[in-house]
DNA sequence: GGAAGCCGTGAGGAAGCCGTGAGGCGGGCA
DNA sequence: TGCCCGCCTCACGGCTTCCTCACGGCTTCC
């Protein structure tokens, strides 16, 4: 059943220097345009896997997960769509399709369907290598970039890992143990944490967190901010983090 | 399932209430394009911006920032190259585009200055469509995948061997056996499992899992939730893999 | 020096939320 | 056609979470 599956590294003259090379998995029945495609990536430093079926190209996946995949969907036994969604389960991969029908209700199909590129048989390997270097261009663009000017994902208050918000898990760390928040007690920290160090007005504070039609409740804020220090201070009545400004409002910190 | 529907899922935390609808700009000299383009990307719910040479492009991208751009190549002044060029200094959002000329020396130039996809005139709008999807839906994915993106075909939580879900094999073993799950159980345990250790908020949960016109049946995910744990929990009074965020979500996490 | 804010503290009540159990309904398979 | 499994529905009880209120000490301003 999973025949067919080859790997070949490139060792040839202009592999890239340093770190492993792009790994691109080639899946196709045709040998001939395996060899082709195949040869066209190596020689510009990719690492090439090849697949002559559906079975064989989820198992080169599974064992060495690629960068990028070119895909075709003829093919026999699992064919290219169901293809494509099994490997859509599990990975974000760019995978370009390349197929013999330019209808253009098999191209929105295999699109929706999770695939990033559709190429009409015949095409130009230039062109290939072109979508192909698209593909990863936008994988290292995000790779590089992800929260690209917003606040990252992750506020470090507190030197060696004392006190840790983890904004895009929506986790609070103190000395690497999960503090239990609730749902207002969380808002609050975060809204704090996203203006780390900068003091932050009630009226804001209230409006961000319970409503724009909230403003004068400084009932709740100190409810919860004494809930807050209760569970992320080390002494909650001298707070090292969440600190007072009278008559103004609140500060997250870095001690 | 998680086909290439473009839902605007809001994650969880802060005020951005309701996702406001994506927005596109379409920069043609044509008249007939623009008109054509927009009105069917409108009918899409997407808003739609229109510009008719390359600067006045520049100004309204710089203006109100667009999350992807329809951009034809043929234009008086400024052309596309350079608006593609120039809106590539500053901004990462795709550019599809449109072009009359079916050269590959011009697709790859295009494609290598920065374009993320290159359609010939006449197109399909359904295909055009389409690719703005996919455009869409990689911004998507990585914004989401920025906390934690799965990597490899097997989410291991829990140890040794305790908890592994086989996201490429579709399958989920407890203590190296296999638990028997139904497919909307699975579903959302894998949903979760590509999320691992992040907590995915309830209107996510049941959209991408549901599909997109759901969001406020909590009664499912109470309902599987209990199955998943009564399956996978040592003490499904107890959990330690699937946890509750009141008032949030449900989050998975390697105990 | 006195008064008025302002904040921290403590406790109590109401509502919301989650877990639980049971039952109906429809579709797939025999 | 009948059975069974999986999905949806509903009601209920308990616990968490949020809001409310009162008081006292400290600071600040008159």
């Amino acid at each position: 059943m999973n025949g067919g599956v080859n790997s070949s590294v490139n060792g040839s003259a202009n592999g890239n220097s340093n770190g492993s090379a792009r790994r691109i998995l080639v899946v196709d029945d045709e040998p001939g345009i395996l060899v082709y495609v195949g040869a066209n990536l190596r020689a510009q430093g990719y690492e090439v896997a090849t697949a002559r079926n559906g079975q064989a190209a989820l198992d080169a996946a599974a064992l060495k997960p690629p960068d990028a995949v070119v895909l075709d969907l003829a093919m026999p036994g699992i064919d290219g769509y169901e293809t494509l969604r099994r490997l859509r389960e599990w990975t974000l991969a760019p995978v370009i399709v390349l197929s013999a029908h330019a209808d253009e209700a098999d191209k929105v199909r295999a699109l929706d369907l999770g695939a990033d590129d559709y190429l009409t048989k015949p095409f130009g390997v230039d062109e290939l290598l072109a979508r192909v270097r698209v593909a990863l261009r936008r994988l290292d663009a995000y790779a590089a970039g992800a929260g690209g000017g917003v606040t990252g994902p992750v506020v470090d208050a507190g030197g060696p890992a004392a006190l840790v918000i983890d904004l895009g898990r929506r986790l609070v760390l103190r000395d690497g143990e999960e503090v239990q928040l609730t749902r207002t007690e969380y808002e609050l920290l975060a809204y704090l944490a996203r203006n780390l160090g900068r003091v932050v007005g009630q009226r804001e504070l209230l409006q961000r967190v319970w409503g724009p039609e909230y403003g004068s409740e400084s009932d709740y804020l100190r409810t919860f901010v004494r809930q807050l220090r209760k569970k992320l201070e080390p002494d909650p009545a001298n707070p090292v983090y969440l600190l007072t400004a009278t008559g103004v409002g609140y500060r997250l910190r870095r001690p």
